[in-house]
DNA sequence: ATCACCACCAGTCTTACTTCA
DNA sequence: TGTGAAGTAAGACTGGTGGTG
């Protein structure tokens, strides 16, 4: 999947963390970086130990710390190298399998906002559509109702109804009129 | 051509936490 | 004010897929 798609995302996401919820979150769990509290939250934690039979797993949470310097360098590159990925890691105190899952999660949640975005935009535009539909319609049953009703227009010479293959649009003046150019020729004298 | 390995993704589960009646 | 259910955010896992050596 290219990451391409979901660079725009940057510019309508809400920031994160901007909301009040996750500022109360940061407040509660966030401020205790100690890995001597929190074994989890410093990645020390070793996953690999069959722990089926203690309990529970705890769930790690990321502090402000470890959270700004993976925004930012998700901001920087949406996908790591091998490299990269050691280093933030070790920067982190982080195993780089976390670090991996951060960045794919991050990827499908930065998708998901923009493709929530993009389905309210298209709502939008298709109910736009629809009332220019609407209104073009209107305006057909109008010029039917028109075409169906002579004689509303007589000749001018011969004082008989026009057929209605005769009538049409006037772009100009935006009336039902006859195909005679003299019509055209008034507003050729208006110029 | 086949295989192993790796990285990624979509979907899902799970846990921590908030909100609200 | 305390409490439990419901909702939400986010860390982690699983299985499938494509690229590469």
């Amino acid at each position: 999947m290219p990451t391409s798609s979901s660079s725009s995302l940057e510019l309508t996401m809400a920031p994160p963390a901007s909301d009040g919820v996750s500022c109360m979150r940061d407040l509660d769990i966030n401020q205790v970086p100690s890995s001597d509290a929190n074994p989890w939250a410093a990645g020390i934690v070793d996953e690999d130990e069959d722990n089926s039979t203690g309990p529970p797993r705890k769930k790690l949470r990321l502090t402000k710390e470890q959270s700004r310097l993976l925004e930012e360098s998700f901001r920087e590159n949406q996908t790591l190298t091998p490299k990269q990925k050691e280093a933030l890691a070790l920067e982190l105190k982080l195993k780089p399998r976390q670090v991996e899952v951060w960045f794919q999660n991050r990827r499908a949640r930065t998708k998901l906002k923009q493709t929530e975005v993009e389905s309210e935009y298209l709502k939008r535009y298709f109910g736009s559509l629809t009332e220019e539909n609407r209104r073009l319609q209107r305006e057909v049953e109008e010029l039917r109702a028109l075409k169906v009703a002579p004689p509303t227009f007589l000749s001018a010479h011969t004082c008989e109804p026009l057929p209605a293959s005769t009538l049409t649009m006037c772009p100009r003046c935006e009336r039902v009129t006859t195909t005679n150019p003299s019509h055209l020729a008034g507003h050729l004298l208006l110029l």
